[in-house]
DNA sequence: TGACATAGTGTGTCTGTGACACTATAGTGG
DNA sequence: CCACTATAGTGTCACAGACACACTATGTCA
């Protein structure tokens, strides 16, 4: 009774880049699994909440902060890990493609693989990467995490490749652009993207007006 | 480092009786919060999965088994438990009503509490309380959950009255009819409830029609 | 047997969704 | 400088689902 355990937090880190949705691995440099691609994670210390443990090992194993983080799911079959009994509270977060990773402990281990052909994970890692896409997807049609995989300012060309990529299917332009301009939680710049052909409008997300519809229950239709 | 802790599970037991939505609390027994009502729960033992976990304090402490059961977060505060450092995983359960409490070790000081009107909890309790009910809200209206919180046969009055609980407001007797009737979920028995004045049409939940409308992407607006 | 309580039923309007093809604008290179 | 090219940007129609709304049907009970 009151069996004591280890418990750890694992954070699936996607990004979108060339148009594919991508996640951060660490290859492993102790054992167990050594040598073998993992999601970043670690121990969660004495005096720190869960969400706490999550930021900090964004922090340490791929130098980010203020990033979009929400918790996943727990994970806890007693032969998960070989040490012995460890619990983990798996976490997500969303980067943008301009952030770059910058040198934290393990940072020169990480790299960001495609989602589909993934390499063979250690632990029970490979479950957990497909909950946290299927929650990704999810959380799309009724949320506006899609903004935070992009930068600050963006087209409507390129905000509409993100929910493809994510969502593996093409969507049609111009009823994406009905949409989102019939949320209105889309700010026009004073500028424009050049450099590939016709130069395209410059967007801003707008997150208040975003609260307004959430209060209202309206949702996001994809 | 490498800090270990304890793990509980404390599962979220709700219900409905009466027309109105209940959740079952204990009152504590041992310290901390003697004597004051908290949710059911408990440590995670050595060689059991969290899920097993949920399932074994469900029949210890209310003497209930196959139920509809889900993870529902996990809560890590360092100082959520004043014995020590205490991560829970919740859970919420969902019974129907004509299920009765068989004598677990715990039984005699379990009780229904309706959800508005609720007692000073124990712990963070409240905290996860009101995250479980905002889950079964958002659950309720693409899946099927509603079920689980009525008898195999049931009413339409009755399944509605189930749903109005819930959200917390009045439906439309003939649109929640045409939903209900649309998806084909409901299969009418040849019986009816006698007792009230006219008597009613009992149905029962079809699962394998549910799941096709999964496949194909149809959820449950309400 | 009549009053009452609860079950059960249909329509019209509006809003949102998906399918669909062409014009506008700047860049590039001959 | 002009023609070609690549990407940005724009409107309509048909259909389906959602909501608002009020009366009839059937059994019970006094």
């Amino acid at each position: 009774m009151r069996t004591t355990m280890k418990v750890t937090v694992d954070v699936v880190i996607f990004t979108i880049q060339e148009g594919v949705l991508k996640v951060l691995l660490i290859k492993r440099a102790i054992p167990p699994f050594i040598g073998q691609p993992a999601i970043p994670g670690g121990f969660v210390l004495e005096d720190e909440d869960l969400d706490q443990a999550a930021l900090r090992e964004l922090r340490e194993e791929a130098g980010l902060s203020d990033v979009y983080l929400e918790q996943l799911y727990s994970f806890g079959k007693p032969d998960r890990d070989p040490r012995g009994r460890v619990i983990t509270v798996a976490y997500f977060a969303l980067i943008s493609p301009d952030r770059k990773l910058t040198a934290g402990s393990d940072a020169a281990t990480a790299a960001w693989h495609p989602m589909d052909r993934l390499p063979p994970l250690a632990f029970d890692h490979a479950t957990i990467l497909k909950y946290a896409l299927e929650r990704l997807r999810n959380k799309l049609e009724y949320t506006t995490v899609g903004f935070q995989l992009l930068p600050e300012k963006f087209t409507l060309t390129e905000l509409q490749a993100v929910y493809e990529a994510i969502l593996g299917k093409k969507l049609d332009k111009r009823n994406f652009r009905r949409k989102m301009s019939v949320l209105g939680i889309l700010k026009p710049l004073r500028e424009k993207r050049r450099g590939g052909q016709r130069p395209a409008q410059l967007y801003r997300f707008v997150a208040a007006r975003f609260e307004k519809l959430k209060d209202k229950g309206i949702l996001f239709p994809f």
